[in-house]
RNA sequence: GGGGCCGUAGGCUAGCUUGGUAGACUGCCGGGCUCGGGCCCCGGUGACCCCGGUUCAAAUCCGGGCGGCCCCA
């Protein structure tokens, strides 16, 4: 079957039905119970998303954070308190009123997410400055009614492995330090999954609610539309305030704390399967790769020794910590297995028949295309962190590409109508100039570009909106 | 928020216009054959999303629900 016969087609032709196609025959989530916005994730697919989440959780934790668990269910009168946040999540949260049986005397809230239930808590913890700081995470399941179209990981209602830090802090500058802390561990987490992003600082009339700033950590995906992969939030004294989270300062007065909030989830993986994967289907990079290396024994059921030959060096690169997988199915052709592993996005497989077995080596195939090997074990293991890396290298380099295909730099933003993709525009940061920028490129401004990981040319002296001097870029487009 | 398309075995799909026996491929089960880039042969299994309406008769026509997808704001 020639590459373009291929039945789940072009991602940038296609995209819901490469994306459809790879998540199903990928086995990374079962789209098929029937509750909107809820998708059910087997065990392959939530392999990978684990082993991301250990990744953030490890970064957590080594910058001193530690975990704990808040109920999933937050009475009515507590999620009221800070007003702003009650306007912004309110709507979209879903309610518990009783029981089958029984209707509660108060309401019963379902996390959207969880400021609300941890900070109610924090105003009993925290009483001196020797309290401070606060650096706590907890993964949990949170639910928001989405109204907009639903897309599976992407944008669901009941959101998997939400990672969400929450921080207090005994100064503005503290909590501002805390925000570059939280985006240099995203940038490290985003990095270490090859993905590119722009950082943008979110518009004043577009902030979390309960905010007094916030950062978004924004990529695209192969149908032109936008993805926030992480929100970094600046929280000041809003929640302090509503719920009462005081310390005593060293100067003898009490005060509010200043918050801070960040967090990520599952659709890291809907990035990674998008921008990563490809025409022959998924491509999990090394560190997250649930299979990273399958070995495909040539062989007969008959031919023990070379199957034989094939555990034996399963069983070495276990012991090297190596998630390998020995495919031994004997209904299934070897050139059969080559093009099912590649489509699961396995990184190396390593093919073993009665040459190798002879000769002592083993042929080394990589999902990226690189020429096939012949090596020994022991060759093999001594290049394998350069193999690891050289993988890393291609698929970082190749998403750039990606991300550089679906954005486009304009002077003039009508020249951007009609782009599928991200846009950046000069902008002055007002919301007039911002309104026209929407209307002259047909989408939103997600923020202010702070990181691209595209050069961007000077705005030395550049005019827009009726003359005003840009001094900034814009980022638009629109998103999931 | 507005508009459109769609729902047939596990998957992909034909049939729907013009109402009357649901067909292929794939998967799955059994048997035979054997494997260096998607082997082949034989036999079997399995479906009209739900509720209501029209009709002698509904996968097909009509209404509603649930679910999916696309486009525009």
């Amino acid at each position: 079957m020639s590459l373009e016969e291929r039945p789940w087609g072009d991602k940038y032709k296609d995209f819901a039905k490469w994306y459809h196609e790879v998540l199903r025959h990928g086995d990374i989530v079962d789209i098929r119970y029937p509750v909107k916005g809820m998708i059910v994730w087997k065990p392959y697919g939530l392999k990978a998303l684990r082993l991301a989440q250990d990744l953030m959780v490890k970064l957590l934790e080594e910058a001193g954070h530690e975990e704990a668990y808040f109920p999933t269910m937050i009475p009515e009168s507590i999620f009221s308190k800070e007003k702003d946040f009650l306007e912004g999540f309110g709507g979209e949260s879903l309610v518990v009123e009783g029981t089958m049986t029984k209707k509660f005397a108060e309401k019963l809230l379902v996390r959207p997410t969880s400021e609300t239930v941890m900070y109610y808590m924090w105003s009993l913890w925290i009483k001196g400055r020797k309290d401070l700081p606060v650096k706590m995470y907890q993964v949990v399941n949170v639910f928001r009614y989405e109204t907009k179209m639903t897309h599976p990981i992407l944008r669901v209602r009941e959101i998997m492995g939400f990672i969400e830090a929450h921080t207090a802090h005994a100064s503005m500058e503290e909590a501002e330090k805390q925000i570059r802390e939280a985006i240099q561990i995203y940038k490290k987490f985003f990095d270490s999954l090859l993905l590119p992003y722009f950082i943008v600082k979110t518009p004043p009339w577009d902030t979390f609610a309960g905010a007094e700033y916030n950062y978004d950590f924004v990529t695209v995906m192969p149908d032109g539309k936008g993805l926030e992969l992480g929100s970094v939030i600046n929280l000041g004294q809003k929640f302090s305030k509503a719920f009462d989270i005081k310390f005593m300062d060293t100067d003898g007065r009490v005060k509010h704390v200043y918050q801070t909030c960040y967090g990520i989830s599952e659709r890291t993986i809907g990035a990674v399967i998008g921008i990563h994967g490809d025409e022959k289907g998924l491509f999990f990079p090394p560190n997250i790769a649930p299979i990273q290396i399958v070995i495909v024994p040539i062989a007969k059921p008959s031919e023990e020794d070379i199957i034989n030959y094939a555990d034996r060096v399963a069983e070495v690169l276990k012991k090297e910590n190596i998630r390998v997988y020995v495919d031994k199915d004997p209904e299934h052709t070897p050139g059969w297995k080559y093009y099912f592993w590649e489509f699961k996005g396995v990184p190396l497989r390593l093919e073993i028949g009665r040459r190798e077995l002879e000769s002592k080596t083993i042929t080394v195939a990589r999902r990226d295309g690189a020429p096939k090997k012949v090596l020994s074990l022991k060759e093999f293991l001594g290049r394998l962190e350069e193999i690891w890396n050289s993988i890393g290298t291609y698929l970082k380099d190749r998403a750039l590409e990606h991300l550089k295909k679906m954005s486009i730099v304009v002077e003039d933003p009508v020249d951007a109508q009609g782009f599928r993709g991200l846009v950046i525009a000069p902008w002055d940061g007002t919301q007039s100039c911002a309104d026209e920028l929407e209307s002259d490129t047909g989408k939103p401004v997600l923020g202010e570009i702070v990181e691209s990981p595209l050069p961007l040319p000077s705005l030395s002296g550049k005019r827009i909106c009726n003359g005003k001097i840009a001094d900034r870029y814009a980022l638009l487009g629109t998103t999931y």
